[in-house]
DNA sequence: GTAGCGTAGATTTTT
DNA sequence: TCTACGCTAC
């Protein structure tokens, strides 16, 4: 027999204050005010998801709840400050305790203080994409695969197969009957390798991203007395974006929130865009059969956009199947502009129009940080930077190279990753091999001694590294240098205390990464002055193992140091790729590249897999819901670059999803006739 | 075994 | 346009 025996702690001295009825609309104040339980919140675009999850923790502080008590995850670092330091603003109790992050970032958090339950240590490193790439070459190579003529799939695609497999929960044959069919003539192979992978990050004390949901939720079904702790910790768990979620994440949700745990998810069906990463919707969709009990809120009153984009929105997403049927209503009153629609001769002319339409804006006085150029992929976004900057237009992008994935700020991490981490062969190899005449066998060889000195499984580290490394037997041309790497690393950690992470990274520009930086590089300067940037970060930070865990969780995307930084947002336009622009609004968007094969997706369309397509609706369907006031739809009708020969295009296939009358077709001339565009 | 050079091939989205 | 790989010369 148990019994439930609460504390009650006193009512909270103080209270934000809010008038909650009059801060909300019905549908917002409904779900903020829900009871304790199960609740699904479903929020289309623009009707203020962030303000109902925000004030939600507001009202549970406000109602007594010990901000401790308080889990939100979030999709992105940035939602979790931004929610964080809303709240801060809102209520004048103290919310430090409560625990806001990704799902990737808790699980770190929690796996660091149970690591030894499951055969690592509290510094295990974080692998990133580009060092579980590293890791994976290495396994397939000791693997010795019998390839024969035949090509072994590339370490690349065996790590999203691998990943796939643990983000969906399935088996690795069922990844690749599904989604790689053509690997099925190497799955015993793969299986091998997986094997080898899984046992060399654990080898090496190394998790990758994945691990870090699946070995969490994997610690809590193996120790349910530290499945307890968090679940008498955390009452009251809020997910953000829980569309989006997978089935490991979703397990490590319910997990949390067994019990008599309250539990509120916050999503949107229809913006649903993650499912090359695992995503399931039918997580978001069968919630309330999950949750008997659950109460379900819709909010529907968007306040963003004008009823013209509303419109065309709501008709774009409606051709498709799988979704709850739900129409948003515009709050705002009618613009009297249609949607453009501009088709334009070639790419360097689509560039062409949406730079000058947005000086137009501008200059009518529209800030450039309204505007953002909006795409399918990356690339896209090539002419449009070309033709920014050849009218030095500010302009800020979201691109694909995130700060910390740059190789020389990488090549400083491992340094330190290796001093906190001595079984962390990935970065051991990363740091050697930047001693010249140390090739890959010359670092296979020092790595083997490494392990023979008996040092990198010693609960302590050395403490003089260059007692035990110096005498290491390394190649003729880089004994110098070695020599130099050694004095580094006994000034990072001597007698076995790690440095403070700027000390660290003088210590190892100043002892052998400047010279490698001048070397190697011709644009050493910038590359210097980065490190130093990291530097500065790493002021922040009191504990290594601490800073390690940030670099390798958070993106440039997030926020934090990005590119140089010194001109604010207000002033620049943004480009972006639509998945990195989910969350954000703008007053006029442009939405450009709509041709079939580039949105929608080439190899979506191949495929023809109606799923896929519906997915890509839903990314068109957050494109456009991005918008405030003005959105603009251009593609090019010859793509003279093209690589699969396509030059002419083909409108996307979204088009034909709504009617002629929802937009106005824009006519532009490339100065022969009609150079003026109309208004 | 390494480093430098040339050629072929490939392009989605990200914690 | 850029990268990654393979070949060749040291």
């Amino acid at each position: 027999m148990s019994r439930q025996y609460t504390l009650h702690r006193p009512a909270a001295t103080r209270s934000s204050g809010i008038d909650y009825r009059a801060a909300l609309n019905d549908d917002q104040y409904a779900a903020v005010t829900s009871g304790p339980g199960r609740a699904l919140v479903i929020a289309g675009a623009g009707s203020g998801k962030t303000r109902t999850l925000t004030y939600r923790v507001a009202w549970l502080i406000d109602h007594g709840v010990d901000p401790r008590e308080i889990l939100l995850l979030t999709f992105t670092n940035k939602a979790a400050r931004e929610m964080t330091g809303r709240v801060r603003e809102q209520v004048p109790q103290d919310t430090s305790a409560l625990w806001a992050g990704t799902f990737h970032s808790i699980g770190s958090r929690i796996l660091r203080r149970h690591a030894e339950e499951i055969g690592f240590t509290r510094s295990f490193s974080i692998l990133d994409r580009d060092d579980q790439k590293s890791m994976l070459k290495s396994v397939i190579e000791a693997c010795r695969i019998e390839t024969g003529q035949r090509r072994f799939p590339k370490p690349e695609v065996l790590a999203s197969v691998f990943s796939l497999a643990e983000n969906t929960g399935s088996a690795i044959e069922e990844v690749i009957d599904t989604r790689h069919p053509h690997l099925i003539e190497w799955e015993d192979e793969i299986a091998k390798v997986h094997k080898a992978y899984l046992e060399r990050k654990l080898a090496t004390n190394s998790m990758d991203f994945d691990d870090l949901l699946v070995r969490t939720v994997g610690l809590f079904e193996s120790h349910p007395d530290i499945l307890d702790l968090y679940r008498l910790r955390f009452r009251h768990i809020l997910v953000d974006e829980y569309q989006d979620t997978n089935a490991v994440q979703g397990r490590l949700v319910d997990l949390l929130a067994g019990g008599d745990n309250s539990l509120m998810a916050v999503g949107d069906d229809a913006q649903s865009i993650y499912s090359w990463r695992g995503a399931d919707m039918s997580l978001i969709l069968g919630f309330p059969e999950r949750h008997p009990g659950a109460k379900v809120y819709t909010i529907e009153t968007n306040y963003r956009s004008v009823p013209e984009i509303l419109d065309l929105s709501n008709a774009a997403i409606r051709a498709n199947r799988g979704r709850f049927e739900k129409s948003l209503q515009a709050a705002r009153p009618s613009a009297g502009v249609r949607p453009a629609v501009v088709p334009l001769p070639d790419p360097q002319s689509q560039a062409a129009f949406v730079v000058q339409r947005l000086c137009d804006l501008h200059e009518a006085g529209m800030p450039l940080g309204e505007i953002a150029v909006l795409y399918r992929a990356h690339f896209q976004s090539l002419e449009i930077q070309l033709e920014l900057t050849a009218r030095g237009i500010p302009f800020a992008i979201t691109s694909g190279l995130r700060f910390f994935e740059q190789a020389h700020v990488k090549d400083v991490a491992a340094f330190m990753r290796f001093v906190v981490n001595r079984r962390d062969e990935v970065s051991f190899t990363r740091m050697a091999g930047l001693l010249p005449g140390c090739g890959p066998a010359a670092c296979a060889r020092l790595w083997s001694q490494w392990l023979a000195s008996g040092w990198a499984d010693c609960d302590t580290p050395p403490p003089v590294w260059s007692d035990v490394l110096l005498g290491f037997k390394v190649p003729k041309k880089s004994e110098a240098h070695w020599c130099q790497l050694c004095h580094t690393l006994d000034e990072l950690s001597a007698d076995g205390v790690p440095a403070r992470p700027p000390e660290m990274i003088f210590s190892i520009l100043e002892g052998v990464y400047d010279d490698y930086l001048r070397a190697t590089f011709d644009n050493a300067d910038t590359r210097r002055a980065d490190i130093e940037r990291l530097s500065e970060y790493g002021g922040g930070f009191e504990d290594v193992v601490e800073f390690l865990a940030q670099l390798s969780l958070m993106s440039s995307a997030d926020g934090e140091p990005n590119g140089k930084g010194e001109v604010a947002d207000e002033a620049k336009v943004t480009l972006s790729s639509i998945h990195q622009a989910k969350g954000l609004e703008w007053g006029a968007v442009f939405l450009i590249w709509l041709v079939d094969g580039q949105f929608p997706n080439g190899r979506v369309l191949e495929g023809e897999d109606d799923d896929l397509l519906e997915e890509e609706r839903r990314l068109f369907y957050v494109a456009v819901t991005r918008a405030r006031d003005e959105l603009y739809l251009t593609y090019p009708l010859f793509n003279p670059r093209s690589y699969s020969g396509d030059v002419v295009c083909r409108p996307s296939r979204f088009f034909e999803d709504f009617p002629q009358e929802l937009i106005e077709h824009w006519n532009v001339g490339d100065g022969g006739f009609s150079d003026e565009i109309p208004f």
